[in-house]
DNA sequence: CATGAATGAGTGTTCATTCAT
DNA sequence: CATGAATGAACACTCATTCAT
């Protein structure tokens, strides 16, 4: 009946969803997931609170829909981060890296990660995996692999479990990343990754630390 | 009998408080600050709702008992254990090695962190500075000194400010403890205070891993 | 249909509020301020509690809709009554029959003003004065300027202080429409005019109490 | 068994039973018959919240008891003042000066009726019919006697019933203590017994005012 | 599709009253 | 007699969710 395209309306669609999402996204951020009311959100999107039930099914769905939305772009930035490059411990590098600049570029989101989700590291990877279980398994898979290889390479010390490493070098660069957002301008992007790197590889490296690079691709080369 | 019996009676307010506040700290542990209800906390301390009012002005308050309660064992646990000892670094390793045993030994203490506090290890200090002000002021002291007279002996690297370095190791042990506690019986509290010295101190040597870091000795010799 | 229709919407959300205006004035005149319920309140009225606060943000506001539509109102009418009128003593005299007629058709909001603002005349008018800051004061303005004009002309004692003299006035005409009210029937309007001016004016007035007459203008002329 | 006189402890019954008292009329008069609680009446006694309730049944019936403390106290005042006195108006004239003398010297008697009773004269007459049937009764019946007697010697108008004429004066002595109390230091005592008694005769008196004259004594000769 | 008024169970908190000691 | 800890019903207020328009 309708004689307009099911393309122009499925625009329409996403981009109200999107107004959505970017008001739920800064209103949680602000206040938290409990603090954060449908009211709230729905003033800031500028509709009614009724028009956010017909794109999410409830308060929780719209906090997965912001997860979604940036969890496939991180998961992309650091897809495309590493591609074509070979050293095992330079993947994880720019891995992290990846992560960094992206939290830095949307500190809304880092905010809402910490005032909307659980504090606790394991919960928090609990619900990430409960919002996002497709993107975080593979996040965690790249990781894994990345020291795996170095693990093997003999770039990383092997007397850890490669998970085990894993968990810890995901834990301490959501600190990291936690610590830098939470004070905004105190630490420029390229500092943040020099001092993250630097504890990282000067901790997990099987040798020694060398003198206190911070970029130590050349070694590893 | 006898009204004046200040002893009894406070040692039965005394109890009935601590009954109390075992109650908020486990309902609080399960379902979060916000998630756990006063009735749900009066329900399982075996009282009334009102009675909760008599020992605590609010429910706030609550989660401050609690964190006192403990905050108050674990620093004087700290301190004990650094006593005597000279070697800033050794100091600093006893002082994380005693958080670990105590979060290890209270188990649902480090759950209610977890979930009763806010995420961000920024705010979740301000938490801790807010309802602890004394314990926690005096924490951080102990280990930004350790961490200062480790740098200026030249065990750790003095490249990064002290205050920084405080943070960096504070967050990361906050995390340790966090996936530790999250899975217990996964690592023995040994292999816990291994893991994360090993994982700390190869990252802040300033000359490289040397002989007599904590326990990974052979693989660094 | 047309959700632009912000006449017919604004038409039921002043419908719906007067309803509840009307409920919590019936409710409140019962059981005074603090006796009656919120609960009771939206039962009076037919619908939700949650429905209440979207039209008052809370009790207080509630009674402050009351005294204000009542206020409203009331002002109008005594300003009508004396328009057009020179003499300062007849005009006092239907400003307080405005006051007497307006009491006399509405025992409602009188019987409420009993049951829900404090007893004393000093914190009653604290409370107009709170609620009604601007009726309040234009109609204290208009009696003390009767008064004063009065005064001045010779027409009552000026051995008062206007001020007083407005007091005594307000809190003997409160007191008066506070009995009558109570006893509805037992004095016509037109008797309790009588009766409350005869006994004001006899008392004001510089000369002496003529007879018994309750329109004293031609004597004063 | 107890070879104390029962007289001592009745003595003692009544001592406490006072202070009690004393304590609820200051809590009271400061915030009101809701606003205060039997906690903050217990503690400003120095007693426990149970005391109250050996010597009290509810919270009303402290209420009562200081009412009817005062009320005795008021009426035999009352009763003294006209003792031996014939001329009917200055009967009514020293039970009016009683009353305000009292009110003058227990300000916080006044307080307390001000903020624990109901607004409305109406509603007031009842409570105070209510707590102390006996002692109302007694001083209205005094009141409406002088009043009956001043219309039958021609003193004052006998053109409104004597029961209204009752009740007129009633509710302007009211509302003069009310005023005066609310505002201490205003007006001296004998200030407010001009002011009143003035107000008061001019308004009455069948003949006309005299000059100004608030004590009128003589006239009545 | 969009609206926003309506809902009502649920929240933290208070306080008159009781009763074991 | 005195105590004061315990009670629990009641309160004002919130907010995720629904649905008639």
């Amino acid at each position: 009946m309708d004689p307009r395209t099911p393309l122009l309306r499925s625009r329409l669609r996403d981009a109200a969803a999107d107004v959505m999402l970017q008001a739920a996204e800064r209103i949680m951020g602000e206040k938290g997931f409990d603090g954060a009311t449908m009211q709230d959100i729905a003033a800031a999107a500028g509709c009614a609170v009724g028009t956010l039930y017909l794109h999410f099914k409830n308060k929780e769905e719209l906090l997965r829909g912001i997860l979604l939305k940036h969890g496939v772009a991180i998961k992309e930035s650091m897809v495309a981060a590493f591609q074509g490059v070979a050293d095992p411990l330079e993947k994880l590098r720019l891995f992290i890296k990846a992560h960094l600049e992206w939290a830095h570029q949307h500190p809304t989101i880092t905010e809402l990660i910490g005032k909307a989700l659980p504090m606790r590291y394991y919960d928090f990877q609990a619900s990430l995996r409960r919002f996002l279980p497709q993107e975080h398994a593979e996040m965690q898979q790249f990781e894994l692999q990345f020291i795996q290889e170095a693990q093997e390479s003999g770039h990383i010390r092997g007397d850890i479990p490669a998970a085990t490493l894993t968990e810890l070098v995901d834990g301490f660069m959501f600190t990291i990343m936690d610590q830098f957002s939470a004070r905004p301008g105190a630490y420029s992007l390229q500092e943040q990754l020099d001092l993250t790197w630097g504890f990282l590889t000067t901790g997990m490296q099987a040798g020694g630390a060398d003198k206190k690079s911070s970029q130590p691709k050349k070694k590893h080369a």
